[in-house]
DNA sequence: ATCTGCCTGGGGTAATTCCTGATGGCAGCG
DNA sequence: CGCTGCCATCAGGAATTACCCCAGGCAGAT
């Protein structure tokens, strides 16, 4: 980190557990060529870090605790646009990894995939290519073609970002102010959004909107 | 994993994801004395490995793809007694640490904390001794004192009957009004249990006892 | 240029939460 | 027997939240 070797590429690493960053690190360190040059745990930390020393690639776990490493992926984008960003996540690709492009990151990594495939997605990223499954790929090509019932396998897809952020953090179990405060919005907003939710999902109450995002979260899908 | 040497203590990371593992490799073969010896992705996969070639410690994430970690953790104490087990997740410690050490583990470490807590963990449950943070150790002695039974049981037992029907119908996702309907009670009365379960049960909103009692019902299959 | 969806929030009423307290029953205990 | 404690049952009232309707700004699509 102190050691700045001139031609290796900087890369950032985004994620709220260390233990992962770890694993990152000792992937990323194996390769001649690339370099950690600064980890971080949280959207806000990251993009004060970006400020100061901006790197050459984020890294980005889309689950993170304040908020939706989505979140961070927009304003990245929107402040820096020469950093090229890779998303990482436990979740189904089949739910985030179309958000994730939108969003601006130029590939999706599983973290249930290999670990090479890390390596592979951190190069094709770097050379400004997209780094896509070969089942999202097609989706997205059929999609766009138009294609209108290559979706919405689970209604969870219905969802906004914003939305599936709410979401995510109800099956926590934050409560609609936490949420807010977290987020940094009007309880009233996430109400909005718990609503919204309700709708697409088809839920009736209160009670099966916790049920149901519970159960999402414990379940990953 | 091919240098056997004979001092360093064995260690098995069970991990759905690679680059978790990773990330505990690199922690653990930083310490002198240790060394990764195997690694798997699952259950089945795991107890295999055991079976041919047991390690010192095995290293759990609880969350796996097929199924629950706790099973594995329960599995592994039925069979070979002398391996020492860690519990790792990335969920909330109060819904799953006390669980793990009830199944067998000596310690649970969450992955939001410090790689060294996790290195600390290793050495302490290696040395025979329980691994947990302060507010789940805290915790546990509160309830054994409290309780009249010094057994390793949930403060539901504390529960009256009628209460721990309420409970149930809770987690099944009844509403206050639904649930006063079926046992034919005012919503009221219905309301006083409630809080009455919250009291008991530590809790201190409507969307924490959803959560316990959703948990619960799922877990009594 | 209009339309649609998303993000953000406000207003107002119904409902629920949460705390306090009350009644009667029942069981144990001195 | 009277006292005490626990349980089941409900009510009152204040605070909070859920719920439904609505609206502006903004971006992308048609």
């Amino acid at each position: 980190m102190e050691n700045t070797t001139q031609s290796k590429t900087r890369i950032m690493i985004v994620d709220d557990h260390p233990i992962v960053r770890e694993g990152y690190s000792r992937l990323i360190e194996r390769e001649d060529n690339l370099q950690v040059c600064a980890e971080a745990d949280s959207k806000s930390v990251a993009l004060n870090q970006i400020m100061n020393d901006p790197p050459d690639l984020v890294i980005v776990d889309i689950s993170l605790k304040d908020g939706s490493g989505l979140e961070l992926i927009k304003d990245i984008k929107a402040q820096f646009k020469q950093i090229k960003m890779l998303a990482v996540s436990m979740h189904d690709e089949n739910l985030f990894a179309e958000r994730c492009i939108r969003a601006g990151a130029l590939g999706f990594v599983n973290k249930q995939q290999a670990p090479e495939q890390l390596v592979t997605a951190i190069h094709r990223v770097l050379s400004g290519k997209v780094f896509l499954s070969s089942e999202i790929t097609e989706r997205m090509i059929c999609r766009s073609i138009g294609s209108v019932n290559y979706s919405e396998e689970s209604p969870i897809e219905t969802l906004s970002d914003r939305e599936l952020e709410v979401f995510e953090q109800i099956g926590l179990g934050e409560t609609t102010r936490q949420i807010a405060e977290k987020l940094n919005l009007s309880p009233k907003t996430v109400e909005t959004y718990r609503e919204n939710i309700k709708h697409k999902l088809n839920l009736d109450n209160a009670t099966d909107l916790i049920r149901n995002a519970l159960q999402w979260v414990l379940e990953k899908k």
